[in-house]
DNA sequence: TTGTCTTATACGCAAATCGCATCTAACTAA
DNA sequence: TTAGTTAGATGCGATTTGCGTATAAGACAA
């Protein structure tokens, strides 16, 4: 147990765990909310235009700071219900952050969250959080390469993003494609009763890609999560579709 | 801009943005390393006998705090040089784990990441740091069901696990399975040169299941990623097999 | 030198999956 | 009743996968 080095690892690790960290100055500690929900078959991430300084004007995903008696997902569940005004939406961590200056004013740490919202979702948090804007995501990359993403008003103007939150967004959407395959996620994107062509269009929509009709219904169908409700689609001047409600495969 | 209600999203958003977060008591902020490699086949992690209060006696991973000008990413690499002695290993940041008592002192948000050592590098580890003892790590579900981990001592004994440190290995598993086939994380765990033998040794190891090898071969073959260096494996009584290299695709 | 042992590597299908064109069903509106 | 539109089903070639087996290449022993 006797060291020969200055650098040794078990004098580095007593010397860590003897004194008492308190002391040392700690980063700030935040989150920050991904809000993803489509709008018109295209992906739109909820942003606020910041006031003050630093990054005035530009746009920020909605955030707050950790509680020092708040759990992670706590103060994300928090943001989501004081800045959007919504719950019930599906909710998971993404990456946490860290660059030195990612904030100007002092050291932040940032744990990203990526909150899916179905079409309700989004329109009640832009209706309860009058400050909210949906900004269209483009993804002009293909297939899980990874890369920028830029953020587009209603006019298709970009709008610029403050702090590292476009690598924020570009993170959520590379991890949304990744999963929307393999796992559920897809149906956190739509009501609870939805139509084939509905959970098709959130792929093609996530995806930036289009998909073949009969083999993606086969897919879904033999994947066992889809549960017919006997009840169809109305409103159409056509055939109307089968319901279907998502079944969690037990 | 005015409100109506005491918890309306602007108010909350304006008050905390004009409010100097720094006067609010910040969790401490730490990173923990698994430190994953191949004992025989099997996964192994790294693990620390804790010396100290609290939970003296368990094992815990190696980690160590975030420094006001450090980013994650360097206090990640800082750990694994300064308590596993090694370099040059594939590192990638894991999840962040912010329960209210995982540690009993004081609030401590922790990013784990995941470090992939191959072989050479785990002995290195070993040796370079003495009080580091290889475990190795039960996986008791299959596929990418999820669920907890045990780690074992050489004589098959459970070792019992300090904090959430049992979370965060299942979760370093669970990422791992996940990322082997689609993704070249398994290069991570082999050396520069190997056979494709020893590659599907690696990824039946993770996975813990058993592999169909004409078909593994096939795959491997055709992704891409396998220079061929041209000479062959040594030292075997038997028909030496091609050395390859792993070549990242443009 | 030759045969045996062991593993690498290649080959050959059958089965399953996927992409895709097309066909039929169901509903509205005129 | 008919045209228009989309839902849902079917059929089939191409591709991928699983898996048994054949051949190749080396060491070693007789």
């Amino acid at each position: 147990m006797q060291n020969e080095y200055k650098s040794c690892p078990v004098t580095e690790s007593e010397f860590l765990a003897e004194y008492d960290p308190a002391v040392y100055e700690r980063p700030a500690l935040a989150v920050d909310l991904v809000l993803l929900g489509l709008r018109e078959g295209r992906p739109a991430a909820l942003l606020l235009k910041r006031a003050q300084h630093p990054h005035a004007g530009r746009w920020a995903l909605p955030g707050g700071f950790v509680g020092i008696d708040q759990t992670l997902d706590a103060a994300a569940l928090h943001v989501l219900h004081e800045k959007a005004g919504i719950a019930g939406v599906h909710l998971e961590q993404l990456y946490t952050f860290g660059a030195l200056a990612r904030d100007p004013r002092m050291r932040i740490i940032s744990v990203a969250y990526l909150a899916l919202l179905p079409e309700a979702a989004l329109a009640e948090a832009l209706e309860r959080a009058p400050s909210l804007v949906a900004a269209r995501i483009e993804v002009p990359w293909s297939g899980e390469a990874g890369g920028d993403v830029a953020a587009l008003s209603a006019k298709g103007e970009v709008l610029p993003l403050a702090f590292d939150h476009a690598d924020i967004l570009a993170m959520a959407m590379l991890r949304l494609r990744g999963k929307l395959d393999y796992s559920d996620v897809g149906f956190a994107l739509l009501p609870e009763h939805f139509t084939l062509r509905q959970l098709q269009d959130v792929h093609e929509a996530v995806l930036g890609t289009t998909l073949n009709k009969p083999a993606f219904r086969r897919r879904m169908l033999d994947r066992g999560w889809l549960m017919p409700t006997g009840s169809r689609e109305a409103g159409t001047s056509f055939r109307p579709a089968e319901l279907y409600r998502f079944q969690p495969s037990r």
